[in-house]
DNA sequence: AAACACATGTGAGATTTCTCATATTATTTA
DNA sequence: TAAATAATATGAGAAATCTCACATGTGTTT
């Protein structure tokens, strides 16, 4: 993690993210610049963040750990997106966990100082309600996804989505958590592919061999 | 359904809940009371509404189909809650499709002529917003909670949770859905629970006749 | 280098859930 | 009132997915 208060180079990062435009005040003030390293935690599950996020560049992994111990990864969620923005509007929130999957920037914004002139500015209220909408639109949208086709359609799907020059090379762990199935039944659906000719694989993951099998697979008519 | 324009009337229903606090401008003027009778259409899906709806009084379902044909049930809605504000926020949302499930009441406010004023009033906003949050705080419970456990813990938990008097009388095919399995699949959990002497079929619905039993089965640790 | 944590793989067998078929009862609709 | 529609109900067999057990590799920590 690395913090970057400099009055000069912060406002350079606003400029440069039009963050500025969120907002019907100087925001310049209650914003410092922080750089997460992949792997950092940003946010303690369960614990009220003191600070609002808006990470301008990378990914980060949204998760939860239930009271037996499964954790579940909620989103992945690329830059732009907020963190802390539920909590900055309801009391009573249940937080939850996030980590940098890569690198990240972000603007930290002290919401014990500007907290209440956010919740009264509607520049900000209204980015925040369209963020929210859509996050829940495209929520349901994999909610119903995932109970409604089996596993061999989502990997398929996930698969396409999450390669680069036919090759894919996610860990095998997380992606199971997030399509929410074990981790062994997810090696049975990709040996599956493997001995369909589908995948093949390689030093640096798995190769496509067979991109039109695949997309006909993660089309669900 | 019932459409109320009589402006006492409608002033009556207004202060009755509330309803103008979630404003900073007068609302009156755009706004009629509706009821519904269980199994009415408030919006089809795929449809831009026309309208902002607020449920003061009963319970709806929120759905949507998918191309393959398949519906599943989002959630059930109790009153209050709102009808149309993600279409109102987002211009591209994909709507979906919501019916009354037992009678309700509600403002039918006309974002035509108010839309821009919603948009830029601050304390609607916030409310939204709030609203939003919890929403998909929600949703994502939901999910991870679908996803961990098997059809018998979320059923002992939907029956205990819809249950009145120790009767228990939801439709299966609704709940299902709801519950994203087969219908099958819930008769067979449902007739195990009989067969455990958990449930009892009854004139009315089902008598739960083991409750100690059924919370032990939901309870998740 | 030993010990450890953790991701990758594979096997066997059990459980959960699905699809399809088929009856029987409401409930709606023509 | 007859016909159509939808909910309830049950059976058989298959597919999807899970748990547990175990082996291997790789990178970290001590």
């Amino acid at each position: 993690m690395r913090i970057i208060k400099d009055e000069k180079t912060v406002r350079g990062y606003l400029e440069k993210h039009s963050f500025q435009d969120i907002f019907s005040f100087d925001i310049s003030p209650y914003t410092t610049v922080v750089f997460f390293d992949a792997g950092d935690e940003i946010c303690r599950q369960d614990e009220r963040p003191e600070y609002l996020y808006y990470i301008f560049d990378g990914t980060i992994k949204l998760f939860f750990t239930q009271r037996n111990g499964k954790t579940y990864i909620i989103d992945f969620l690329k830059a732009p997106c907020f963190i802390g923005e539920a909590e900055l509007l309801v009391e009573n929130t249940y937080t939850r966990g996030v980590t940098a999957l890569a690198k990240c920037g972000s603007f930290k914004i002290d919401i014990k100082k500007c907290g209440q002139m956010l919740l009264e500015d509607p520049v900000f209220l209204r980015y925040i309600c369209r963020y929210q909408v859509e996050k829940s639109t495209r929520f349901t949208q994999n909610y119903g996804h995932n109970k409604a086709y089996p596993l061999k359609v989502r990997f398929a799907e996930f698969i396409l989505m999450n390669s680069r020059n036919d090759i894919y090379r996610e860990q095998h762990t997380e992606v199971a958590e997030f399509l929410g199935v074990s981790y062994r039944h997810l090696l049975y659906v990709l040996s599956d592919f493997v001995d369909r000719g589908i995948l093949e694989k390689a030093e640096e993951g798995y190769r496509i061999k067979n991109r039109r099998e695949l997309e006909k697979l993660a089309q669900k008519d």
